[in-house]
DNA sequence: CTTGACTCTCACCTTGGGTGAGGCCCCATA
DNA sequence: TATGGGGCCTCACCCAAGGTGAGAGTCAAG
């Protein structure tokens, strides 16, 4: 193979002089051969497209001890690690989106609806679930078929707003994007293998215990889910970011628990039993 | 005011003790007070507004420098260098989801379908234009619209590929979501004044120089522009990376000059002429 | 053999902090 | 009023991923 010195392969590489000193003090990629009376370093042309590779990874911001790793592994391996690091990327530029809207909307003085946050801890919960894809205008005949269920063949119903049923919005949901979307029934722990056996066309599932931040929307509004859902989703963002919530360690991202509607019904001043439903985005 | 020491200030603004020495040590964000005895700092309780302004500009890593400057200017001045600091960010994102989906495809093993790139120099031309929002089942009757103009009132053709008439994309179209997309056609500068007054429902505009990436594409493909599309993009997002042109300086996004289609037609063999067209980016 | 371009090492600079040493300072309790 | 403990001070050094410059050695062409 031909040797070409650390000038030449620094223009075909399109990496600095001093970057190549670096890589080859950090053995992240080393010269061919180095001169013991020189010192001077020389490569084989073949190196060249290794430094174009770690210069991909640079550009991605991967660290060099990260490259290093890297170009140890087989190529699958190495896709994958690329993979699970354009996903954290992608998910620090979604809270750098957040945090960029919350932050001029406020300096323009534009102050969106804002509603009442509270946070609420869940207990781990066992949950009968149905999971299906749907866009906006079937979303609300889903919810009937859910509920229609419960009336056939009734459950025991728990206690509180841990105990209401609620919808699960794994996905964006619009006219033209479904889904997924999940409603789930919560149940007695103990009786939930039991339970589920009457419910065949419904899956067990349990749900890890998590805080969630909610905010409680007014009964007027009930029926079709609608017009609520972006302000909401702003006021809990806006929530997050003026309580400095981590993005990195408190995962408030739709993705990882699933923002959600929860059903209830508070007892009014006169005794009667009116809806209410609240939404909801779990945090860790 | 309330006058609180460094530690509580920490506290309540959330930025560490010694960010905050470090910020009062470059202006950008002075503690009220500083005892000169003890050299103690001291904090107004008014003072973390600014703090957590400070952190959530350093969460979208605004250099501090920056930060003092955004601090001094008013409300709307600052919204406005923040949504720029934004495109720059979303610029740079784009281009770092491009170079991780072509490592990820390159080391899957997976080659795309790839077209021989060429690249061409563009002299600033004088372009009549008819730009509006169509989706994909309107994209070919826009064109239909626009090629009709010249069969009804014929224009002088210009020579070369920098002569024949084109679409340009300036935004992803798709089923559910409409362009703008614009056809342009090129005409001597000398004549544009004149010609244009005989088009009135075209604008006339000035494109500037700049040098192209296309790839010819077969003129069995030609008819409706379909399933060309994204192989011949990722060709072309391709051949930038191993170019290695900096995507900071040498810009080829679709939203800067806008990616296009080139129609024209080439003299075969026998004399006869037929049509080809090519899929084009621009860069500078 | 000389000259000029290339390369070597070594040291210091950058940003936005973190960490630790050694020494004051402040305040509450005895 | 003394004293202890925690808080605060400065100063120095560390990190990544290089950039810049000094001073000296090396390579190759004329």
């Amino acid at each position: 193979m031909e040797e070409i010195s650390i000038g030449e392969f620094s223009r075909r590489s399109r990496l600095s002089v001093k970057a190549l000193r670096l890589y080859a003090e950090l053995g992240v990629l080393e010269p061919a051969r180095v001169d013991d009376a020189s010192g001077y370093r020389y490569y084989d042309v073949g190196q060249v497209s290794d430094a174009r590779f770690i210069a991909m990874l640079r550009q991605l911001e991967f660290p060099l001890a990260a490259i290093k790793e890297l170009l140890a592994c087989d190529p699958a391996d190495a896709a994958e690690r690329i993979t699970e690091h354009w996903q954290r990327d992608e998910a620090a530029h979604d809270a750098r989106r957040d945090l960029t809207t919350y932050l001029v909307n406020r300096l323009s003085g534009k102050s969106p609806i804002m509603y009442e946050v509270a946070t609420q801890d869940m207990p781990e919960r066992s949950l009968l679930c149905l999971k299906r894809n749907v866009d906006q205008p079937d979303m609300w005949a889903f919810g009937k078929e859910f509920i229609a269920i419960w009336r056939e063949r009734p459950v025991p119903r728990l206690e509180g707003r841990e105990g209401a049923f609620f919808s699960i919005y794994w996905a964006w949901v619009s006219a033209d994007s479904d889904g997924p979307v999940e409603w789930c029934m919560p149940v007695a722990q103990k009786d939930a293998e039991v339970l589920a056996v009457h419910y065949p066309e419904l899956s067990l599932r349990t749900e890890p215990a998590h805080r969630e931040a909610f905010v409680p929307l007014p009964a007027e509004e009930s029926g079709v889910p609608g017009g609520f859902f972006q302000p909401a989703l702003d006021t809990l963002i806006a929530w997050r970011i003026e309580q400095g919530i981590d993005p990195e360690t408190h995962v408030l991202k739709p993705e990882d628990l699933g923002m959600r509607i929860t059903y209830f019904s508070t007892e009014s001043s006169d005794g009667t039993r009116v809806p209410d439903f609240d939404f909801a985005v779990p945090f860790l």
